[in-house]
DNA sequence: CTATGATATTTGTATATACAAACATAACCT
DNA sequence: AGGTTATGTTTGTATATACAAATATCATAG
């Protein structure tokens, strides 16, 4: 008789969600030095990286749809770390002062995020089944 | 200079967020035959299993919260198929028979699913990266 | 040059999920 | 036995996310 925890182990959907979360939780952790979600923390990092990116980018670029992109944006400028021109249909976004100032501690969260995962997974390791979960996303559906 | 959407691609959160959301939605489209989120399909499956099982197992059988079982439970409940019985602090599932006479279908919708990303996938492949995600969620904090 | 279709973005709405707190009950010391 | 701690379950509340529809703009064919 299979142990009642492992009777879903084999199942995608399970492991796929299972670990999301577990990643998630310690990327929130991770970032709440700088009190923003991972997701929010990313846009905020893409943002200063590419400054006037645009919102269809964003969301390709974080595995997002764009309505998400468009509600995590409103957050990030609530805070006035960033602000959006529009031109025509084109939306611009680009990090404020205050958002480029952030700069040095997201890139430590970052750091410290990667660090963590990687001390329990080892660092090749975790980078190897990153790039193969990514290519697996890739084969389903388009 | 590296292409924009890869960015991230090394990324454990970007990565294991972005198989969980294919997989979701590959197995939304598997279960809408049912008109039921896997969620909630897969909590009926095992209640179906295992009449009388309580929230707290079926939270760790499908790695929830048990906040977010009781959600499930109530809206499976509003289609009439579970109930649940309260004696004391313990509280018991058990499918209806509109339920357990679901379970055929229910059966069919998992193997669909199944031969839907094995196809693409492979069988022992897509095995193997459900386990393998499956342990390292478990390393991944306690 | 206009109409039709394609693209970019935002809004209305729904939902799954989690956390923290509230409750209730059981278990366990001393 | 009684008080304290642990366990099981449910609510109040917040939030990230997505889908569908609305809106606006651009491109293109005739």
């Amino acid at each position: 008789m299979e142990k009642l925890e492992n009777r879903y182990q084999k199942c995608l959907y399970f492991s796929a969600n299972a670990l999301a979360r577990k990643t998630e939780k310690l990327a929130q952790e991770s970032w709440s030095k700088v009190d923003l979600t991972p997701s929010h923390a990313y846009l905020l990092l893409l943002v200063i990286d590419e400054p006037g990116i645009q919102p269809t980018q964003i969301a390709a670029c974080l595995h997002l749809t764009p309505s998400t992109v468009t509600r995590l944006i409103l957050k990030l400028e609530s805070k006035k770390l960033l602000h959006r021109t529009t031109e025509g249909k084109i939306t611009n976004v680009y990090p404020t002062a205050k958002g480029s100032n952030m700069l040095p501690k997201l890139k430590a969260c970052q750091q410290e995020f990667f660090a963590n995962y990687a001390q329990i997974l080892g660092e090749n390791e975790s980078t190897r089944l990153a790039l193969q979960m990514l290519n697996v996303a890739g084969k389903l559906k388009g």
